[in-house]
DNA sequence: CGGAGCGTTGAGCAACGTCAAAAGACGTGG
DNA sequence: CCACGTCTTTTGACGTTGCTCAACGCTCCG
């Protein structure tokens, strides 16, 4: 979400972006651990933030990533990821290197406190998730993220769609909402037959936004979108 | 963890913590959509972040914090939180004033990255908690509770001790891992019988913390603890 | 002594996971 | 265009985990 930004600062952040990376589905663009020297700014296609639960087992997504947002902005300060970051789409991502971003912050406070309240955007969205995962049943859960889904391609496109691009797999779905994915496949079914929603052929159709809300339970003031007062 | 400053840093902050305030276990200490003009650190006792259900429904506890933690300085940047703030037991706190706080760092880039990391690390245990809550079995999932518990107690006390504090009630426990105080009574019982730890009388005692680190397959690099190096 | 709050236990059940098989989607090379 | 292999989705049968409901005990405190 890089509308939390003035142009003005916007400007200021561009020419830093020079270097673009693109990524296949399935990369690893950083591993948990890794010193990192840069930042990426999402352009295109969804990025996952990702714990590995060793060989073969499937690992956990912590937090998913859509175009205009910052990948690792988090790790300007901690130098050092707890997690790893997977492209789960074709992506593409402009590199931001630390030592530009620390001269062009000790010069505007003010930016460095937008980049600070974007990331802490990043932390509400992870205690949503927390709840989600811990408190809904996987109906309302996997609705619920679709409702999120929605909302942060919406912000992303900046138009309201119904008919969304969509080519996560339902592993990842699973991934993302602590579900098996053969429940993720019957849980769609589901919402399939609620008249909600249908994910097919790489698109998530919304036939009835109202229903979907209704139904995730979903009221966005946790996203801290900047226009779209709460 | 206020041990991420430096001791001159610390200083600069003290002079700005002068009012405390007590609150009593089960106390609201600001609600969702307020309004927040200063922030807190937290002396003593156990404060939860907490997102409410709806009436009569127990709420979730998206995030924990301990003494020597600010408890939203989130609520710097934000303005406005997305959750409850929730005494869990007898506590004490002192108030730091935004605008105070704001020509501190005004004047101070490095304590402001400072508490921009800290912020991050609060990040960082909510993504713990998202997998956690996730992809966790009960009993694992209840020791890695624990575990927790143990490393930040240890942290706040800069001493490790087996038998630690601990006042929350089994339906804390449950509202912190997305379980019902059924299911935590149970897994208490399971853990007692492991010989891993047992809670009583407001005591949690590990008697086998290797063991416990074991079930609850704990790796404590989330934390970004400063001293204790990964 | 009585009540309130918390913890414990049991029985039954719903939700979700596991395993396995089959069908569909998609790209590749012949 | 078809044949093939691989990956993904769907479906069924069955097992397990954890939830629900209800009862009972315990402790603390008036």
């Amino acid at each position: 979400m890089v509308d939390h930004l003035s142009s003005a600062q916007w400007e200021m952040l561009v020419p830093l972006l020079s270097v673009q990376v693109e990524y296949a589905a399935g990369d690893v663009i950083s591993h948990r651990g890794d010193l990192l020297d840069h930042s990426l700014l999402l352009l295109d296609g969804l990025v996952a933030r990702s714990v590995p639960h060793g060989r073969g087992m499937r690992s956990t997504v912590v937090a998913l990533q859509f175009p205009g947002e910052f990948v690792d902005l988090h790790a300007f300060p901690l130098k050092q990821l707890d997690h790893d970051v997977v492209s789960l789409t074709a992506t593409r991502v402009a590199k931001i290197c630390h030592n530009a971003l620390q001269d062009l912050l000790n010069g505007n406070v003010e930016l460095a406190r937008k980049l600070w309240l974007m990331t802490l955007v990043d932390a509400s969205i992870h205690r949503h998730w927390v709840m989600r995962n811990s408190a809904m049943r996987a109906l309302a859960r996997v609705a619920n993220f679709f409702c999120e889904y929605d909302a942060r391609m919406t912000a992303a496109f900046a138009a309201e769609r119904d008919i969304l691009p969509f080519t996560l797999k339902q592993a990842d779905i699973a991934d993302a909402t602590g579900l098996t994915s053969v429940h993720v496949s019957r849980t769609l079914r589901d919402l399939r037959e609620h008249g909600c929603c249908t994910v097919a052929g790489g698109k998530l159709t919304i036939h009835d936004r109202k229903g979907l809300f209704k139904i995730g339970n979903f009221d966005a003031a946790y996203l801290y979108m900047p226009d779209t007062a709460r």
